[in-house]
DNA sequence: TAAATAATTAGACAATTTTCTAATTATTTA
DNA sequence: TAAATAATTAGAAAATTGTCTAATTATTTA
């Protein structure tokens, strides 16, 4: 089970989040936001998924990525044990 | 000015954080907690500062560190890159 | 079934981060 | 004022992370 936190730390990371909130997508347009190679998109998906932080399924050739719905709470979780502060 | 999400990143610093939640420490407290070098923490509190997580005030010969007050909105609001969802 | 497409894995390299010891600065106390 | 204490800075080594190209696997289409 991968970390969480350093999972957020990365910025590309983080964008991809915000990307797939919006709505799901595969791997290649994922990479095609970035100005990275395509094993660099797909070792950061990789690690989001570690963190359950996305779902993965693969659907013919492609491979479509969510974002957890459990995502938020889990991280409102994790805050938590810094702050005792409710919701 | 530092990178909230990195600083969040390490466990040694996040545990720094919760303990800074009971009550302001000064940094020799903070390093007798852990089984690592003065200097390394130092460097952990460093970051930690530089993100704006927390403050930091020379009283005498010791440095007394604190929570800032503003941290949980911080993330709260990093968080809300992420998710709309309010609160 | 061969070629094309989508994605990942493998392995190497570069950059960043974490940690250490030794040295330095600032403050207090004997 | 000299010695002791608290903390940081400096510089180097080790570990981790992020990136690349080339190769592989799986699927679809001509």
């Amino acid at each position: 089970m991968g970390d969480v936190w350093k999972a957020l730390a990365d910025p590309t990371r983080r964008k991809i989040l915000v990307m797939l909130k919006k709505r799901d997508m595969n791997a290649g347009e994922i990479a095609a936001e970035f100005e990275m190679s395509k094993p660099s998109i797909s070792n950061h998906l990789n690690l989001l998924k570690q963190a359950d932080l996305v779902s993965a399924e693969k659907q013919g050739q492609n491979v479509v990525y969510s974002l957890k719905t459990s995502v938020i709470e889990d991280i409102m979780n994790l805050l938590s044990e810094i702050s005792d502060r409710k919701e």
